[in-house]
DNA sequence: CATCAGGGCCCTG
DNA sequence: CAGGGCCCTGAT
């Protein structure tokens, strides 16, 4: 049995974020604050929390444990996004600098809209919801091995049970962060969990995706693959190196290549469900007779073309921010939770 | 009580 | 290349 260091603050179960530096970002506009920050067909993980116009956001940076506290302060045409950033002590010049690269990366604030804005303002369907979520970008607030994990505990398992297994997993190689009056788990490092006995992890429930978390784990802890240098790699690269990993098939791939790497070109995979979800809500049809997963994907990318994942998301999340609002009851029976 | 499928993936034949 | 098996859970 493997015996991890355990400091008299993680002790205390709480660690203290005390010291305070502020950021000010500048994404190209328009720029969607809430749309951006908030994903409303994510599962909640108390790793965040967001209300209009803020999110907190626990957060990993060069081994560094982080507490942010991100604000809308701008418009849409003149966006400004105002991150506070806890940390146990005083944060250099120069690691702030670098944090803030990395959350402008992450949060995708330098993408450019311009050419699907215009090419999708007078679509049908896309032109209406673009009226709604003009400046959304698709985005991530976790590192890719976090994303990856994300995206196991998603595997083949219900949101409940999604929710179950994230929320054991912080509690029990997380981190508890307290910083501006708040308390939520940060991720832990992959060395942390590196060694960790399948069986250790089974016992949190996470069911035969413990072997998955295992060797994803392993690969990181030991050096097997760079976020940063894989982010510059051609896209077919990215996805050969995902698929590589073991417990990483084309859905979870599909996540990370759009959400992590920013890939919002032709669509490559549609997974079950949400090929139900596309049958019914790009062609009207019935979700429980769906159009064939391989023809809803020709006839996406004949109609959205290059911009075809990004129109996706458009589509999805809107139906999502509707469906919070009650107004898509169709989708009731399609979320199992 | 038993059975089943779920926001996949791996492995086998 | 199709299909069985997998952890576990809540629905039936």
């Amino acid at each position: 049995m493997r015996v991890r260091a355990i400091s008299p603050t993680a002790m205390a179960g709480v660690l203290r974020l005390t010291s305070r530096r502020d950021l000010e970002l500048a994404p190209t506009s328009p720029f969607h604050f809430d749309a951006t920050m908030h994903k409303p067909d994510h599962f909640p993980s108390p790793d965040n929390a967001w209300a209009p116009g803020v999110r907190w956001q626990t957060m990993r940076w060069r081994g560094e444990p982080l507490g942010l506290r991100v604000a809308d302060g701008g418009t849409r045409a003149h966006p400004r996004v105002l991150v506070r950033v806890w940390s146990r002590g005083r944060l250099p010049g120069e690691f702030m600098e670098g944090l803030a690269g990395e959350l402008a990366w992450r949060w995708n604030l330098e993408l450019d809209l311009r050419g699907f804005n215009a090419r999708f303002a007078s679509d049908p369907q896309i032109g209406p919801v673009l009226r709604r979520w003009r400046g959304m970008r698709p985005a991530s607030w976790s590192s890719l091995y976090e994303y990856l994990v994300i995206a196991i505990v998603l595997q083949n398992a219900v949101v409940h049970r999604s929710i179950q297994m994230m929320r054991a997993l912080l509690e029990r190689y997380g981190t508890l962060l307290r910083y501006g009056g708040r308390e939520l788990y940060g991720f832990w490092d992959p060395a942390d969990l590196d060694g960790v006995a399948e069986e250790e992890l089974r016992a949190l429930k996470v069911g035969y995706r413990a072997r998955s978390i295992v060797r994803v784990t392993e690969a990181f802890a030991r050096g097997g693959l760079d976020e940063i240098a894989l982010r510059g790699r051609p896209e077919a690269e990215q996805r050969e190196a995902l698929l590589g990993l073991y417990g990483i098939g084309p859905a979870s791939a599909g996540y990370i290549l759009s959400d992590v790497f920013h890939r919002l070109g032709p669509l490559t995979h549609i997974p079950p469900w949400e090929q139900r979800i596309y049958s019914m809500l790009f062609l009207g049809r019935d979700p429980g007779r769906p159009v064939p997963a391989d023809r809803l994907l020709r006839i996406l990318n004949r109609r959205f073309g290059e911009h075809a994942t990004l129109a996706v998301h458009y589509a999805w999340e809107d139906l999502f921010w509707r469906w919070r609002r009650g107004k898509a009851a169709w989708l009731d029976p399609l979320i199992r939770r």
